[in-house]
RNA sequence: GUGGAUGUAGCUCAGUUGGUUAGAGCACCGGUUUGUGGUUCCGGGGGUCGCGGGUUCGAAUCCCGUCUUCCACCCCA
């Protein structure tokens, strides 16, 4: 019996944040909360889609799909459906195309002209696992499908940067691009492949392959790897409009005070950007150092059948994110009181009160193997409980117990029988 | 897919040129001490030494294979 490889399982005692489901609840909660903050809404789509989702929405030609998906058929379709159809289905490799698949198949689009979705869910790609890079990993995306206004890239870039921050992560730092439109892109292919050919001797004939396939992957990867002078940049060959666009933006971005960097040779290794792109990365990560990327995809519903629809969202790996918070065990779990008999006889009024607070929605601990008060107490200090209630024969005859703040030692007698309101009041504190 | 490391108790690791019932600390369980806890002391459970072959009288230790995890390439979140 075995874990799938890449996979984990986040335990109840996990001895990292990343592993610990204590630490990752609270994290992802905090995540959940940001995004709230900017009013983007929950979307949740299937694991597994169809691979035609990916395939026309990553592109067929990108590494996530033509060597890191999980894909699979299943026999049984064969009897369902016609012998000529295969059904491939895949795990999802990102969480973008399955959101505008779901949008158009709802008709979201139409129900609201501007869409704020978010997603968090686990992802899929077959790679070979290292720090930071799991074959399953938690993404939380965002998306805002319907409009190609500016100020919604300063809203993203913000949220992204919220992220981040919320999470009280030191060292990142936000790169920016623009690509341009379609054609620009075009141009930019063919401007690299020039160049290349141009200094094709001093190019090793591995890097030069990716360049003939891929330009903007080379001029992304590889050139960092040779001394060239007059690179060509991305931001000489894009058209006037997608220029002044992220003029604006990057003056807009100096309003708020964003922090950013702007990288001429960023590009993304997903086929449906234009415009901008950006990516966030941390310098406590080693080489899988992408915290989050994202940016404007304004043909990608088109592609999917929908009507034009101008879009902007990026992804965040959570993993990285806890990865890069850098520290260990700041989330731990604890309780409220810790309920303690001094005597065995005493044992099912103490079982009954613990009932009565949990039905209060209080979190309550009792030990029912009847162990000694001194067991208790260690027991209770063990646990984190902020409390203890005390119980013991003489004051419950009188529906007197003592609770003792496990801080400072202090003790109370509360009746509970008329004064319960006291118990909760005192976790208010 | 390429290269390099790793794998002994739940965790972190010892284990000497192969030699008899494989150890420590932490954690866990029980007891003890501390006025009702975070301390002290004592005891206990728990290991097919990643897995499979091989060499040997004898393998955690040597050889081969395999798997896992990790690091880098690559790719990306």
């Amino acid at each position: 019996m075995k874990i799938v490889k890449g996979f984990r399982d986040i335990l109840p005692y996990g001895s990292t944040n990343s592993d610990s489901s204590y630490t990752w609840t609270s994290i992802t909660n905090q995540l959940r909360d940001v995004m709230s903050s900017y009013n983007f809404q929950e979307i949740i789509t299937p694991v597994a889609e169809y691979d035609s989702t990916f395939k026309t929405g990553i592109g067929e030609d990108t590494d996530i799909v033509s060597k890191e998906m999980y894909e699979f058929t299943l026999d049984k379709d064969n009897k369902e459906t016609s012998k000529n159809q295969i059904l491939k289905y895949c795990l999802r490799p990102e969480g973008t195309a399955p959101v505008v698949r779901s949008l158009i198949e709802n008709s979201l689009d139409k129900i609201r002209s501007v869409n704020k979705l978010y997603y968090l869910g686990p992802m899929f790609r077959y790679e070979r696992s290292q720090k930071g890079r799991y074959r399953m990993f938690h993404q939380i995306g965002a998306e805002l499908i319907g409009s190609n206004e500016i100020l919604y890239e300063v809203e993203i870039l913000s949220l992204a940067e919220k992220l981040i921050k919320t999470l009280e992560i030191k060292n990142f730092t936000f790169q920016i691009n623009s690509i341009g439109n379609k054609e620009s892109l075009d141009n930019i292919r063919s401007a690299i492949l020039a160049f290349g050919k141009k200094n094709k001797n001093s190019i090793d004939e591995k890097d030069y392959k990716i360049l003939e396939k891929n330009p903007l992957r080379f001029l992304d990867k590889a050139i960092h790897k040779y001394a060239f002078k007059d690179i060509p940049k991305t931001i000489d060959y894009i058209d006037k409009e997608s220029m002044n666009r992220f003029k604006l933006l990057t003056k807009l971005l100096d309003d708020i005070k964003f922090n950013y960097k702007i990288n001429n040779q960023l590009v993304r290794g997903i086929d449906y950007y234009n415009d901008l792109v950006f990516e966030a990365t941390s310098s406590d990560l080693g080489a899988q150092d992408a915290l989050l990327a994202g940016g404007r995809y304004d043909t990608l519903i088109q592609k999917f059948g929908g009507k034009s629809n101008e879009s902007i969202g990026f992804a965040a790996g959570i993993e990285r994110l806890i990865l890069a918070m850098n520290r260990k065990n700041k989330y731990e779990s604890s309780i409220d009181f810790f309920i303690i008999y001094k005597e065995e006889e005493t044992i099912e009024e103490s079982l009954k009160l613990a009932l009565k607070l949990r039905n209060l929605g209080i979190k309550v601990e009792i030990d029912l193997e009847r162990r000694s008060f001194t067991k208790q107490i260690k027991l209770a200090d063990k646990s984190r409980s902020k409390k203890t209630i005390i119980i013991s024969k003489n004051n419950l005859d009188k529906a007197l117990v003592v609770v003792k703040d496990m801080n400072s030692g202090e003790e109370d007698s509360v009746n509970i029988e008329n004064n319960l309101e006291f118990l909760i009041n005192q976790l208010k504190v």
